[in-house]
RNA sequence: GGGCGAUUAGCUCAGUCGGUUAGAGCGCUUCUCUGAUAAGGAAGAGGUCCCAGGUUCGAAUCCUGGAUCGCCCA
């Protein structure tokens, strides 16, 4: 047998597991490498995913986009190489490990050992590695796990450390006292990427306060959200512009507020612009800080630009610790931010009764106080939006702290210009939702106070003067301390003299840790240890490799890293090398679940992998993903939505790949007899090479372009009409095992697993080692070219195919069965139409079951005909006209028309005074059928049936319905298709004498080597009705010739 | 509050340069075909193309405003 069988209900998960099986003995990945060395490189970078939880659907989603362009180039002859990495440090996992041992704060971790936490953060986040490699092998992204990167790994921190000694050399690295968002609870600031994070700002009712501030003036009223900075009110600014009052109750506020405030009835004594209440002294809300210690203008009115009318009162509390406007307008005017807030989140000593209290607990106790000392004026429940701790959820607070950055913010015009040059995937996220973001930069808040972090590599001394290391061999060099190990603690023991002249300082570390996107952001470098630039030959073969593989040309991650990775890579590329780290990126977008909602473990919607895995395979999962929706747009996704991909396409192309090899195995045909002979090809034949070639050419553009989507759907399509049109068409030729028809389907089968290789990597190799095996694997292959288009043909199928719908129509309409043989179709059609119908009017009569097709140019024996204008023709020449065209087309004899037309003449319309001409391209004609007639007309062409049927056509139907019969039989009895069979017909005479008739015809359907008459024990045999007649069958086996 | 995107049949989705009858698949009803198929074919039911204005001879498509949903910011 040419070709393994193939089993119609063949499991793919086990399938895959197969082909998996062979992938690993014939090391395919590496070889699918190796093979392209010295072509045309092509980058991929793979963004690390934190390996400290178990992959969902959503990873594989990314992962599998991942896979198939690179797959694709490889195919296509460039080499291209796929690093896999894993980011190791940061949050996520010090709270995996905070939760495990059970810990509530910073201090818990101190006590515990640095070092011995750490050791445990390396644990668990290489614990779920293997859950992560398994997952990738399984679902066929193929990534080089062995020689991933790790970014704890030393050669990777110490590429960092590179970097970071290279941006503090060009200047951009400071430490700057700046209001951030902080995590009292983690004890760390927060970076603008972690306040990004989904879930971060969450709806929460919190205590808003009306405060009532006396001055010489009249009572200030203020409006805050966070009642417990009123403890370290320093100011309050006003808008110098806007207009203020002073009601009859001597309260002060904008005029625009004042009846929201007060009620319509509210009295006005006096009104004067902002400007008038700057320098004002006043009275503060607490007097636990004195005005003086903030700075000369403490508990004054301040001029500032970010007050508005829209809610509150107009004048603004302002606590200069705590907002980033107010600590800027505390720099303006020359006011010490002091922060009375510990790093726990209590307030210290300074605020006497409230000392150690937490201050989100403190709001209630202040409003209570304020209330209680009449200088309230007003307190209510406000909700608004909140951010909150991307991990430990707690509620986040704004607060003044010395923080290392990164001065991005100096660079804008370079990331801006760099972001000129990436082609994103959907387009408007470039000067949309990225660019956006890109001109709002600020400067990167780089440090955390944490501990499983790359070790900010910055020393300092007593008086300031700074060393940033690059590297383990440069600390050895100034401390003498060889350290295998750069992570903390081990690094913070290390000191060195100050170099500085005349300094006599200990240099000591900085404690803080990086924030983990620089780590990711650094990977083209970090991820082959390189540090570029270093001559000194301790870098040489990663730098080599760093310059082989840089910048990438495609990356993809979910729509969500724009702030994230997207933004990282970017940032940290410019600052190094200004320029991209990549030339391409796809996004993609959310997982919902079928209801729509997003898929969350603690709503219990989530669709495991494996699951799906198991019950549809990887490439059901992958097919689904890329052809369903655009990735952007999200999915609504479930098992159901999955398993209608499978029959939809998995199922079809199965089933036409198990057909060929059906036949292929029962003529023994063997695919090297096979040649692609022009001369013996059908136009069937041919047409399909053309739209394979087609596909070929649309599944290239598409994959070129990074669009998986339309390429994919374009081999769908593909393979329905492969399936429901040539194969079936082409079925009696199989059974011959005529070869051409047997070559065009292999070529058309092989080419097809090539098209499908990087979309669905296991059928496709398993197609391709059944039916060709020249190489170890489909994906060792070219990537298809696509051969020569007849797109004439093409046309003329596509004509032929409609009136194949038409015909089947009437005769559905008519209610004759298709076993009914009928003597004539009556096709209408002209021209290139008619020419296309005669091409294949072979195909058209067998699909109708007539014996002859008759055409009719001349459209009035089936119906009569309209003419209406061609808008899209006419539209532009006639512009508002076209009412007067549109009547004076109507007024034409369409009959008349449509015979000038049809000879390739045109006809003239009057239209303001002005003869136009008409030509074919301008107007439709379409027909209007006549009553009594079994007619399905659709634009210029129409298919009428002639119903009579007499005594040769229904004697042929009989035929036909014995056969039908015989098959059924034939089926229930067991028999395989190429069984030969003694059959034996008994029953009324009509059938009998039809049977007889037809013999020759009803033996070789049947694959009946003798027909018998007049069966033995007949009555008991449930008889077959035919036209109210009956037959009784039976099949025997024939024994094999000898 | 701002940015970006989406809204088309019961469901999942197409819909090109604006062209007059808006499509497919699934599901449903009826019929049919089967020498590969879990399949195929035909007919039927199913639409306020989110709403309102505007531009235009003509709008699902372009513009403005609004609604709802999602994401991202604040």
């Amino acid at each position: 047998m040419p070709h393994r069988p193939v089993d119609p209900r063949a499991s793919f998960p086990a399938l895959e597991e197969g082909v998996l099986e062979r992938w690993r003995e014939r090391d395919v990945f590496r070889e699918s490498i190796e093979r392209r060395r010295g072509g045309p490189r092509w980058g991929f970078f793979e963004g690390p995913p934190t390996a400290n939880g178990a992959p969902g659907s959503h990873h594989v989603l990314a992962r599998v986009f991942k896979d198939i362009f690179p797959r694709y180039r490889a195919m296509c002859g460039y080499h291209v190489d796929r690093k896999g990495g894993w980011d190791c440090h940061g949050l996520p996992v010090e709270l995996a490990v905070e939760k495990e041992l059970g810990m509530q704060q910073k201090a818990d971790i101190e006590r515990y050992g640095i070092a011995e936490f750490n050791a445990r953060c390396r644990e668990v986040v290489l614990s779920h590695i293997d859950d992560w490699t398994r997952l990738t092998e399984r679902i066929g992204f193929w990534v080089d796990t062995d020689d991933a990167y790790r970014t704890l790994d030393t050669t990777y921190v110490e590429s960092v450390w590179w970097a970071l000694k290279t941006i503090h050399e060009r200047g951009l690295l400071f430490e700057r006292l700046k209001v951030v968002p902080y995590c009292p609870r983690c004890g760390t600031a927060l970076s603008s990427h972690e306040l990004g994070q989904p879930g971060v700002y969450q709806d929460v009712v919190d205590p808003s306060a009306y405060v009532i501030l006396p001055s010489a003036r009249g009572k200030l009223v203020v409006w805050t959200t966070t009642p417990w900075t009123l403890v370290s009110n320093a100011a309050v600014a006003v808008d110098p512009e806007l207009v203020y009052v002073r009601t009859s109750e001597e309260y002060i506020v904008a005029e625009t507020l004042a009846q929201r405030l007060f009620g319509e009835q509210v009295e006005i004594l006096e009104r004067f612009p902002g400007a008038e209440l700057v320098g004002l002294a006043y009275e503060p809300p607490f007097d636990f800080i004195a005005g003086s210690e903030y700075g000369e203008r403490g508990h004054t009115v301040l001029a500032a630009d970010f007050v508005t009318a829209q809610d509150g009162t107009g004048l603004v509390h302002t606590a200069i610790a705590f907002g980033e406007d107010d600590f800027r307008l505390g720099e303006a005017n020359g006011l010490r931010p002091i922060n009375p807030v510990l790093p726990d989140g209590t307030y210290d000593a300074r605020i006497g009764p409230w000392a150690g209290v937490h201050v989100k607990a403190a709001d209630e106790l202040i409003i209570e106080d304020l209330r209680r000392r009449g200088r309230l004026l007003r307190a209510e429940p406000y909700e608004h939006s909140y951010p909150h701790c991307w991990r430990c959820n707690t509620a986040l607070l704004y607060y003044a702290k010395p923080s290392w950055y990164i001065a991005t913010s100096q660079i804008k015009d370079r990331l801006l210009a760099a972001n000129e040059g990436i082609s994103w995937q959907p387009p408007h996220v470039k000067h949309g939702r990225f660019g956006h973001w890109l001109e709002g930069n600020v400067d990167w808040a780089l440090s955390r106070e944490r501990y499983w972090g790359t070790p900010l590599p910055v020393w300092r001394c007593h008086a300031g003067h700074l060393h940033v290391v690059g590297s383990l061999a440069e600390l050895e060099a100034v401390s003498g301390v060889a350290l295998d190990d750069p992570h903390r603690p081990f690094v913070d023991d290390v000191t060195f003299a100050c170099r500085e002249p005349g300094c006599d300082g200990l240099m000591t570390r900085v404690p803080d840790v990086i924030d983990v996107w620089f780590d990711s952001g650094s990977m083209p470098f970090a991820s082959y240890g390189a540090r570029p630039g270093v001559t000194d030959g301790s870098a040489d073969d990663a730098n080599a490799e760093f310059a082989a593989h840089f910048p990438a040309d495609y990356i993809c991650e979910a729509l969500d890293q724009t702030r994230g990775w997207f933004y990282s890579m970017l940032a940290v590329s410019t600052l190094l090398f200004d320029q991209s780290s990549y030339r391409n990126v796809v996004c993609l977008g959310l997982i919902l679940d079928e209801t729509g909602q997003k898929m969350s473990k603690s709503k219990g919607n989530i669709v495991e992998p494996w699951d799906v895995l198991n019950t549809y395979g990887a490439d059901a999962f992958r097919w689904y993903f890329f052809t369903s929706k655009y990735p952007w747009d999200g999915y609504r996704f479930s098992l159901d939505s999955l398993g209608e991909a499978v029959r939809q396409f998995m199922l079809q192309l199965w089933n036409t790949y198990g057909f060929y090899v059906l036949y292929a195995n029962a003529g023994d045909v063997s695919p090297g007899s096979l040649s692609l002979d022009r001369a013996q090809l059908t136009e069937l034949d041919r047409w399909t090479l053309s739209r394979l070639n087609a596909t070929v050419q649309t599944v290239r553009a598409g994959l070129d372009g990074f669009d998986a989507t339309g390429a994919g759907r374009a081999i769908a399509e593909f393979v329905d009409e492969l399936s429901n049109w040539y194969v079936r068409r082409s079925r009696r030729r199989f059974w011959d095992g005529e070869p051409a028809a047997m070559a065009t389907l292999h070529h058309t089968l092989v080419t097809l697993a090539k098209l499908l290789a990087p979309f669905t990597p296991f059928i496709a190799d398993e197609i391709y080692e059944n039916l060709d095996g020249g190489e170890p694997s489909v994906h060792l292959c070219d990537f298809p070219v696509a051969g020569e288009r007849d797109s004439d043909l093409e046309r003329a199928m596509a004509v032929a195919r409609e009136t194949v719908r038409l015909g089947l129509a009437a005769r559905s309409q008519a209610k004759i069965k298709l076993r009914q043989p009928l003597h004539a179709a009556v096709v209408v059609a002209a021209g290139a139409e008619r020419e296309a119908i005669e091409r294949l009017a072979e195909t058209v009569r067998e699909e109708l079951n007539v014996r002859v097709l008759r055409f009719v140019s001349e459209a009035d024996e089936l119906g009569e005909v309209e003419v209406k204008p061609n808008y899209r023709a006419l539209g532009p020449r006639f512009g508002k006209d076209m009412p007067i065209v549109a009547a004076a087309v109507a007024g034409l004899d369409a009959a008349r028309t449509a015979a000038t037309l049809r000879d390739g003449g045109t006809v003239a319309i009057g239209v303001g005074g002005t003869e136009h001409a008409l030509s074919g391209e301008d107007l439709l004609v379409s027909m209007k059928p006549l009553e009594g007639y079994q007619v399905e007309r659709e634009g210029s062409h129409a298919v009428a049936l002639e119903l009579e049927i007499d005594d040769s056509l229904r004697v042929e139907g009989w035929a036909r319905e014995i056969v039908h019969a015989v098959q059924a039989a034939r089926r229930a009895a067991g028999l395989e298709i190429a069984d030969r069979i003694i059959l034996t017909l008994d029953g009324d005479p009509p059938l009998l004498a039809a049977a007889r008739e037809h013999e020759a015809y009803i033996a070789g359907e049947v694959l009946a080597v003798e027909v018998r008459r007049e069966l033995a024990g007949a009555a008991q045999l449930e008889p077959v009705r035919i036209d109210e007649l009956e037959l009784r069958i039976d099949v025997a086996r024939a024994q094999p010739a000898a």
